[in-house]
DNA sequence: ACCTGAACACCGTTCAAGT
DNA sequence: ACCTGAACACCGTTCAAGT
């Protein structure tokens, strides 16, 4: 019975989040939904930013510890590449949502820069690593060449991520997948 | 002298919605920087989801608009590519901004429903265009296969302009259409 | 036809006060 | 250490009232 308030209120913050974005994240509902007074959410969290930079820091965190473990070897490439698109696609899945950084670069003028600075960071992550699978699997590649590859697969993802929220269909997020990788955008992708 | 109230609103409301988004958009802040007072906004328009909708309808009529005009001829086909990415690379140049409807996709499910039909109409004139452009091109291609490379580009192109709008660095978006280019994703691009 | 002030129920935030 | 009620300045919206 010893439950985690400050835990208890990320949890359902990143779920509204990712669902409905910052800006619709109220500590007014918050409080109500965790069983406690809107005061005391500030006792956790000062500001909403200080929620939000919180929410971003440990969604990077995940989200580097993820990729860390993710194999760069050319045997493996396409099925890790799946796994990469794999990890947006699943949070279409639960209930429509929205990668949690992802939804927030779109309100990126909007944010605290505490929170700003945190998403940042999760883009960076991403686009490091991409640049890393890149490298791997074409070593002699020029650094510019796989550094506007690695923006481009990103955006493209997140892209596709926010396009088939807004039609409610995961198959949309899957087709663009399959465009990506048939087009080559996608350095390698499994074949059927 | 004869400034139109009405349009004043509309102009202001659309800078800050391409600038913040839709819920930032505040109608006393709006009535400020037109130079009435809150409650008179109402009057023009009785809701703010009626605003909304009024801004997204004319953004995709003008879409429409200026997708008829586009040629579809296998000759210009490099060009005409550019000149549809060219379209969202201009808001971008204008202060940072976003596709008006763009942004608004991100925050879908906060719109109110007239706003998100409007918006989703803004989704559907620019696959249907790439269909018809996608079709003109490779007559011989499954419909299937068009529609997925349509909403694939799509995707990749809203993708890009959210990623580079994060960045404040139209260099991004141009760096994601040249790696599209490269990769085939775009069916054709010009050459350097 | 167009505008307004006042009121309503919301919001994040602050703070002094409680246990 | 953790929570709270009350107040503040915001918000969209409504409405009766003004011209």
């Amino acid at each position: 019975m010893t439950v985690d308030t400050r835990q208890s209120i990320m949890d359902e913050a990143k779920l509204v989040v990712q669902a409905h974005g910052y800006s619709a994240l109220s500590f007014r509902e918050l409080a109500k939904t965790v069983g406690i007074k809107n005061a005391s959410v500030h006792y956790h969290f000062p500001t909403k930013g200080d929620l939000g930079a919180a929410l971003a820091r440990q969604y990077s965190d995940e989200a580097q510890a993820f990729l860390n473990c993710l194999p760069l070897d050319r045997d493996s490439a396409a099925q890790t590449m799946k796994t990469y698109t794999d990890a947006f696609r699943a949070a279409l899945e639960r209930d429509n949502r929205m990668c949690l950084c992802g939804i927030m670069i779109a309100e990126r003028d909007e944010l605290p820069e505490m929170v700003r600075g945190e998403v940042d960071r999760f883009t960076e992550i991403n686009i490091q690593w991409l640049k890393s699978f890149l490298e791997a699997l074409a070593p002699k590649a020029g650094a510019s060449e796989i550094m506007d590859r690695a923006v481009a697969i990103f955006s493209a993802v997140e892209g596709a991520q926010l396009i088939a929220r807004g039609c409610a269909d995961v198959a949309v997020f899957d087709r663009c997948m399959n465009a990506y990788g048939a087009t080559a955008l996608f350095p390698v992708w499994p074949s059927k």
